[in-house]
RNA sequence: GUGGCUGUAGUUCAAUGGUAGAGCCCUGGAUUGUGGAUCCAGUCGUUGCGGGUUCGAAUCCCGUCAGCCACCCCA
């Protein structure tokens, strides 16, 4: 039999209805908030996130799907999508001579990663960016779109974390002090954070290892180390927090493991998530336009694991819509009636379905009842004769003969009833 | 990439090394033109795959593939 790849899911109709509830959700806040949609390429140069993400991440160097094109240029699927939205705003002249600009964009993802409850080789994301200002108010509002997506979505329970890792010029005194405080306690290290040491402390703070979180508690803050700016735009934004009603918790261990993070840093956790408990992250990115060649330009934005949102969702809250009409027939002439009005109807934005092959009425009504259809219209030999049909409130049990010519406003009345309850 | 657990019907799961089963689902009937509840009957299998041990393997051993979970990392 075939199969599909590991790490990559068919999606069935229950599953797409909770996905769409989620997307169109975040699409609504991000319109709300004058975000617009931009649609990037599923394939790029590896060259962007090479650069974009950073050669030392594990993502670029050993979890990237790269193949070659037939020039012989490398191409990846695209492991996220904050590079290609820097990549598509550089090269494009009119959007970039704007002042600020407001982005959101959603779709599949690729990571060549060993598959897990949250993780998947193929998964998809949604997510904001906004270019051009450095103010601390974007921040907040990316941040309070998230929560507001999650909220209304009916994640509950979930955590705001921030931190700031400060910029280029800070970051680099409080990464002296880190390596100092670690020097000599190397003994006590786990074998991986060894080499963190060298590479790229920061990550020494988000280490699982017992050993290695014990050494935390004395570790020095990286907010105690901020320069006046970044020490700022933190406060700033706490302040921002606090007004638009966003609960948030400080963690000053919140590092980011993309390279182009300065300033805020922010993460939504839940811990019914296990493992990988994150479902949104994001943060401030000022250096990344001009790495891409661009204007010094700052942005803020963020990605959230459309996946993983769905796994704090309650799936019985998205009950499967059942169709309108069932049609229900005793087959040769009577099966062409009711398909002529299965059509009529449906033409109309009725939905309407009917069995083709000739079987008892109880079986019929047995499968209108289990595809969920609120008004059956029988047509059998009376009915055919009379120019009629039964119809019948399947809800209610009512049942009635109705003319053909009124069957159209009847059904309608019936369907109504759901929109008015008493 | 590392480690652990699990692979039996469409699905959820049983089965001391000795006849492969049950619930749900599905189909039909009780009810010849009326669903949901109940009862009855029926269909459904290369026990993931390949080897080995054995008179005999779903069961034990080896390999392999797949899935899940954790680590790593990340959304």
């Amino acid at each position: 039999m075939l199969s599909r790849p590991p790490g990559i899911e068919d999606v069935f109709p229950d599953r797409v209805a909770i996905r769409d509830g989620i997307t169109s959700t975040a699409r609504d806040a991000f319109r709300l908030a004058g975000y617009r949609e931009i649609i990037i390429p599923v394939i790029e140069f590896t060259e962007v996130f090479a650069r974009g993400i950073g050669d030392d991440t594990d993502i670029v160097s050993k979890e990237m799907f790269t193949f070659e094109d037939r020039g012989g240029r490398s191409l990846t699927l695209r492991p996220e999508g904050t590079a290609s939205v820097v990549r598509a705003y550089v090269e494009n002249g009119d959007y970039n001579r704007l002042s600020t600009c407001k982005f959101f964009y959603t779709g599949p993802m690729f990571r060549a990663e060993r598959p897990q409850r949250g993780r998947l080789r193929q998964f998809n994301q949604f997510g904001a960016e906004c270019f051009g200002s450095g103010d601390p108010w974007y921040d907040c509002e990316v941040i309070a779109m998230m929560d507001s997506i999650a909220r209304r979505v009916g994640i509950r329970d979930h955590e705001v974390l921030i931190n700031s890792i400060g910029c280029p010029a800070c970051r680099a005194n409080f990464i002296a002090e880190l390596r100092s405080y670690y020097s000599g306690k190397t003994g006590a290290l786990c074998r991986d954070c060894g080499a963190r040491l060298e590479r790229n402390p920061l990550r020494l703070l988000d280490c699982k290892e017992e050993s290695c979180r014990d050494l935390k508690g004395d570790a020095p803050r990286i907010t105690d180390y901020l320069c006046e700016g970044c020490r700022d735009h933190h406060d700033a934004l706490k302040r921002h927090l606090a007004a638009a009603r966003v609960a948030y918790t400080e963690d000053h261990l919140l590092v980011r493991g993309l390279d182009y993070y300065t300033r805020t840093t922010f993460e939504f956790v839940s811990s019914a998530l296990g493992g990988q408990n994150a479902f949104a992250a994001g943060g401030r990115y000022d250096n990344l336009v001009e790495l891409f060649g661009g204007r010094p330009t700052p942005a803020v934005g963020f990605a959230a694991g459309i996946e993983r949102m769905e796994l704090l969702i309650d799936g019985s809250e998205a009950p499967p819509r059942g169709g309108d009409v069932y049609l229900v027939h005793s087959g040769g002439p009577a099966l062409e009636r009711a398909q002529e009005l299965c059509i009529f109807l449906r033409d109309r934005g009725i939905s309407a379905d009917l069995e083709p092959s000739t079987t008892g009425f109880r079986a019929q009504f047995k499968k209108a009842d289990r595809e969920g259809a609120r008004v059956a219209l029988v047509i059998g030999e009376d009915e055919l004769a009379s120019s009629t049909c039964t119809m019948k409130n399947l809800k209610s049990g009512e049942q009635d003969t109705v003319p053909f010519d009124a069957v159209h406003d009847r059904v309608l009345a019936i369907l109504r009833q759901g929109y008015n309850p008493e």
